[in-house]
DNA sequence: GATGAATGAGCATTCATTCAT
DNA sequence: AATGAATGAATGCTCATTCAT
């Protein structure tokens, strides 16, 4: 999926553990003064890996974003997968992949925001990977609203847009963190998602009474 | 609300003027280049301003970055006491407030995405005025929610939560501008974003069929 | 004496006072901050002077230096003639012209001071002038010491060193102030200088035991 | 006894070795053009060292100036306890003082004319360094001129002052070298200061008739 | 493979000087 | 004569990258 970075080192294990390292350290000082403010020195430093030796496992400093994307691919990936096991009713699997998803981005926070703040910053080639990647993730929503669409669960909308929406409504929680951070619980979001996009915020007491209703003329604009 | 930029030259016009150009120059760099790979003799030639001169009208490249934010909170500002006209129906006055936000995003896309993805290069200061303006526009959002729910035309939620997702769904027309573009008009996502915050994706048919659904029973988690 | 710096202005007085404000400005700054820290903006805002208003009296920031070394030089020449009136006794001429450069000295602290420290600042020409006009100076010190010398009253001697060595003393009023400041007050200064230069630091008691003291035979060396 | 200026340099000897080839092309360009006027690119070329590498000895231009500064400490530190060496007689001693300090001088007339020149480039740090390190020295001329007082050897005067003029009857040498070079000897300057110092420039013919005469009237003042 | 010193292009910023009005 | 905006070369400093050991 993504270019391999090249390498002289031979031994294997030492490359995936050293960039496991430059990764991590990454990750630390990216999160904390964004891609371009970082220092291959802090990286170095932070790493435990000298300047000079940090060359021997990227080309150049857009490698280590590269480092980034790939594990925050890698994250949201198998999150999905595991999201995705055997369900028929498109509804349940809807729920699931919102909830893996969201559980997924509760635990790369750090990998999803810089993803999120530094795209402008990579290069066309990575952008273009990292943008693949994204969409390939939105197809699995797709697929599933096309699913529950054609079966009649779903409203019939345009899928690419909802499933956009959705990806964004998971994201909240990481993009808003700064608001939300001791105001939301995790379990609050889950289920204000799950709410949102299954019911609206209309009161359902409210919503029961069909028929010349005002919201209801309102909501059609 | 944000604080001035000292200049040594006196006539005020042509201060604005000036700061004008270097605002537009700036949005057309940042959005192709991003803040920190701009130069400043790019921003000079860009604006028409000599390089000597530019810095007759900012202190520090940074403040280039305050022009933008400046721009962007203005912009929005404006555009939300537009969709404020008294109204008293809190659905038609969600209703309003989304439809001129999204407005308002749409015209300053550019601006917008800037904020996004430069909000980690910019001093304390400047990224607390931009979180204040942020939390001031979020406040809108609630006060209009907590409204329609204590008249009842809303479920009661996380006020705060759901003002960030309303919001959210907003801004997935410029943040997934990539993904969107030609496939889904503002028209289309529109009505997209007030369904989904008003009904839900769910088909109403099926909705209205009220106990012991499969559906109902999944979204409540 | 000094090359007349050029101006367009035909006002001869309005050049004058001018002028005078400029020399007033740099003397101040000067003192505080050193001639290269000190900007032309800083002069202009000090003298109240335009900027470009500036330019129609100077040719040069260097031509700032010109001025105070013209005062400088003028002010302790009319020192100088002052202390020189018609006396015909060497001790009683080497000793007013030491206090009357001292109290020259005194008066013109920072313009010394300046010139000083900003000699290296100067331009090929003004060091020139400025060596000059210090040449001359030190020249009425050597006459006088050549006559007493002549005369008998003083020790043969190299004038020129001795000479310098007396205005050294005369400058310590100036360079040490730092030191002496609060320690010593001008007339113990004046003193000093003068007993330092006419007897030497030893005790008149002992001195006056003429043979084969120890001390007599160690200033020898 | 001044602030060690940090580098990432591991290799000990290195820097000292690269400090000191900076030390030299700083005191061959300030002595040419002094500090302002003396450009890192400069220093680059001169010290043989690349500007980039240059930032792994020094972290700001001043740091050079720090260098000098401290040599110059160095050298006359060295150059008074030399001349200390147990002796008893305040005569010998101050004497002793004097001829050592003159060498010092002479050695590094160049380091001597630059920090006299340009103090007022220093911070207010190593302005302050500076000062208490000349203080310092000022103290080892005050202490024999007390104990020579005590004794009764020197006649009583403010020591600070006396200290401070005979140190400027040394500094002469360096300050006044482009009036004495090629007119006055080392050697002659030398006996030139310790006369002065000791005898003053009166003839001891003429001083040896004691009372009423006039020079004796005359320099009481 | 690792080390860390060296390289030099590139950048933000300053400031003496000019010039149209 | 005065004003003050404009000019642009020059400067201190940074940092990704290289390379000898």
């Amino acid at each position: 999926m993504s270019r391999k970075i090249p390498t002289n080192v031979k031994n294997k294990a030492l490359v995936l553990k050293r960039r496991q390292q430059i990764f991590e350290a990454v990750v630390k000082l990216f999160s904390k003064k964004g891609y371009h403010r970082t220092t291959l020195r802090e990286i170095s430093k932070e790493s435990g890996i000298t300047l000079g030796n940090l060359y021997d496992y990227i080309i150049t400093k857009e490698d280590t974003l590269h480092f980034v994307q790939e594990k925050a691919t890698q994250a949201v990936m198998s999150a999905i997968s595991r999201g995705e096991e055997g369900n028929s009713h498109p509804v349940e699997k809807l729920k699931r992949l919102i909830m893996s998803e969201l559980d997924a981005m509760n635990e790369y926070q750090e990998l999803i925001l810089i993803i999120y703040q530094e795209s402008h910053s990579m290069s066309k080639e990575l952008l273009h990977s990292l943008l693949k990647s994204e969409r390939n993730h939105l197809k699995q929503f797709e697929r599933v609203l096309s699913e529950g669409i054609k079966k009649g669960f779903f409203k019939p909308t345009n899928v690419r847009m909802t499933a956009n929406m959705i990806k964004m409504l998971i994201d909240t929680w990481v993009i808003k963190r700064w608001d939300l951070k001791g105001k939301v619980t995790l379990e609050a979001m889950r289920q204000g998602i799950l709410e949102m996009v299954f019911q609206g915020i209309l009161d359902p007491e409210k919503r029961g009474i069909r028929t010349g209703r005002t919201e209801d003329r309102l909501i059609r604009g």
